[in-house]
DNA sequence: TTCTTAACCGAACAGTCGGTCAGCCAGCAA
DNA sequence: TTGCTGGCTGACCGACTGTTCGGTTAAGAA
């Protein structure tokens, strides 16, 4: 069932496998707390091997960034994010959001790290911007609607709503004891139903 | 009224007035992403001078996540987080939390973005789990209490609502629309109550 | 004036940074 | 066997890193 794509030539890394492994070093020490030295030991292959598969440091942080926000997109981009109540449709981001952080974690993890020191970096932030502006219209529509509690403001809802969200790249373990399912129950309840016991 | 204290010697920066402009940089570019010779420029002297205050760039940091990790654990000591029910500590941890977190935002920050790389950064991440393990303690408590919901483990809890918390610091400012105050009661009521309209 | 205190400068240090270049090497296909 | 492709090496570059050191400067106190 596997395709197994016959690769040509000498065997060793290829851009994705780097990359992979680039990201999670990323992650550990921080970007630009990882020089392209220590990558390669971590790699096992020289420093210039390196920059055989890819132009420049930067090049694996937008790889790594555009991975994470094209996910992202996506989901606002699915029919139940786009009709029905738009509380609704909330909840349908939120869950397919913390799906994506989830499938997607070292690359989300990095970018939520990013600080716009370079061209790079500003560019995802403005797509992050992009999709954070996305959530907060919807959590407008839903207060407009009248199902959401209209005593915090929009922004600030979508914002601390997001915060607890991004929060998952912290801890959230693929291997540990809590499911992905479990933990967007975790998330949409706690967001829309609060903590204090029913 | 203002206590102006009389300094000795040739003006200029003090280790606090030093402090404070450092940390605001690093928080810009990142810890790692900040050299001296652009801390220096900022500052208005030479790289050298900055030695003159601190011993190294790590102290900085030390001196700097201190202040954060110094203010979270005197909620803790507080008289109301001690006693009476345990939802009821946990609200009054959770709210002085959200007043040190602004308060002392650019610490705090700086402190949030930690990754372990040194022996000032791994301290600063023990102690902060320290912390993270005493809010985790109150909500197990609050939920044996039957005051909290049961169908979201105690640690997920803990770790989603301090997530909520913590992501203020990378939106809220303080000469913004919204108080201190209005901030606390909007986590407190996103975080009780739940979103949805009552 | 002189002493003390505190802040600062300029030049240099050894080491590390991201990146380049010319060429070598392993495996598949013809 | 040969050609091609894709992956890799090792030596190197200029710029920049955090840090040190000996000397200097500005202010209040004596």
């Amino acid at each position: 069932m596997v395709e197994q794509s016959i690769r040509r030539g000498r065997p060793g890394y290829d851009l994705e496998s780097l990359l992979a492994i680039a990201v999670k070093l990323f992650n550990e020490r921080g970007y630009d707390g990882t020089s392209m030295e220590e990558l390669s030991r971590k790699l096992g292959i020289t420093k210039s091997a390196i920059y055989h598969h890819v132009p420049s440091k930067q090049e694996l942080l937008r790889l790594a960034v555009d991975r994470a926000l094209d996910g992202l997109f996506a989901v606002t981009l699915e029919a139940r994010s786009q009709e029905g109540r738009a509380i609704d449709r909330l909840e349908h981001v939120v869950r397919r959001s913390v799906a994506v952080l989830v499938e997607r974690l070292p690359f989300v993890t990095l970018l939520l790290r990013v600080r716009g020191n370079t061209k790079v970096e500003r560019a995802a932030l403005a797509r992050r911007r992009e999709f954070d502006q996305l959530v907060t219209d919807l959590v407008q529509q839903a207060a407009d609607d009248g199902d959401l509690r209209s005593d915090i403001d929009p922004s600030t809802t979508s914002r601390l709503l997001f915060g607890m969200i991004n929060s998952v790249i912290e801890w959230y373990r693929p291997r540990g004891d809590i499911t992905q399912d479990a933990l967007a129950d975790a998330v949409c309840t706690l967001a829309f139903a609060g903590l204090r016991a029913p």
